[in-house]
DNA sequence: AAAAAAGTTAAATAAATTCTTAACAAACTT
DNA sequence: AAGTTTGTTAAGAATTTATTTAACTTTTTT
């Protein structure tokens, strides 16, 4: 009987680690460190858990357990609760993947946005300024023009990335994709 | 007036160059290799490279630029194209962003939907059969109801996200959100 | 207020990834 | 068909990134 219960026990481990092994292999691809991806997939199974458990779980430092739950904080996949009785900090696992993976896209594209649009308005001010230079001859101000008039094209596309982070925030995207349409 | 020329062509370069180190920095975020992100801006400006003018102008080897085309190739950013009179390969970057990075999200969007959902049927499979086991106790059969249950509900997440790769590779995104849109 | 426990920062080590050099294979030219 | 040019594969070097150990700061308890 107990016996038992150790098998049914270990076959319920085995089908939780497959499916960790899977989340945090794809966080890994995203650019997020072994050790969050692997954290943040131990704790989808978790309700909450300390540092201490964490790196008992996972047979790592504390440090890298810190880290790794202060990235996956700001990457709003994980967030801090106040659990009474215990002195130690307790986190939880954003179990929703619309509202943890889709805060990871809105940022990274957010910052994308700005940084690339920012880079664009200086490059296009030296362009003109190459444009506007008496001393430029013919052919230059033609190369100038050219580059100007690609990076005003590409403007488009940043500006729709913006404008799909603001409709998966406001949830508006959900209007025209339905979360719940069958496969 | 030739000093003058390199002066605004110099101009030109550093403007381009601005641009080129935004995106590369962007795509390294998204992990790909400084070499293949670096190319990809670079290419961005030509019209067309052989692998002799990428090493010359990234000032690396030759196998480097080799694997990192590839790469670029892989995720459709760069295609291979013909020039008669030159046996040297020639490539070319996707200038328009929408198609380039596009490519690149549901290419990772569908393998992740593939791995993950893959690895939920296998782990739900495991959770009914603890279920269905005789010798589970009342308590073992409520755990792997509960896995079951959560791993079921997080299927809609990637089925959305399927939906998602379909909207935007048949462009019906499009009319959800236009290209064109003012800011 | 002192002591203990929990968490973080910083430096150092370990591991993994990226790039290069060198050898090889394929394709084109003469 | 032999030689030359182009491109790739494979092994090794170097850089970078991730993690750990150790010292330190902060918080909590007695």
């Amino acid at each position: 009987m107990s016996e038992s219960n150790e098998r049914t026990e270990a076959k319920i481990e085995e089908a939780k680690y497959k499916v960790i092994g899977a989340i945090a292999e794809t966080m890994d691809l995203y650019g997020v460190t072994p050790a969050a991806a692997n954290l943040y997939a131990t704790m989808y199974f978790k309700d909450q858990m300390t540092l201490d458990e964490m790196r008992k779980e996972l047979e790592m430092s504390k440090p890298s357990m810190s880290t790794s739950v202060r990235r996956l904080q700001e990457i709003e996949m994980v967030k801090k609760t106040f659990t009474r009785g215990s002195r130690k900090h307790t986190y939880v696992a954003e179990k929703n993947f619309f509202r943890s993976f889709m805060a990871f896209y809105c940022q990274m594209w957010e910052r994308e946005v700005k940084m690339n649009l920012e880079a664009i308005e200086e490059a296009q001010e030296d362009f003109i300024n190459v444009i506007k230079d008496s001393t430029s001859t013919p052919d230059i101000v033609a190369e100038a023009k050219k580059y100007y008039d690609q990076l005003e094209e590409s403007k488009t596309y940043y500006h729709w990335l913006d404008d799909l982070v603001e409709s998966i925030r406001s949830g508006k995207i959900f209007e025209f994709l339905p979360k719940d349409k069958q496969e």
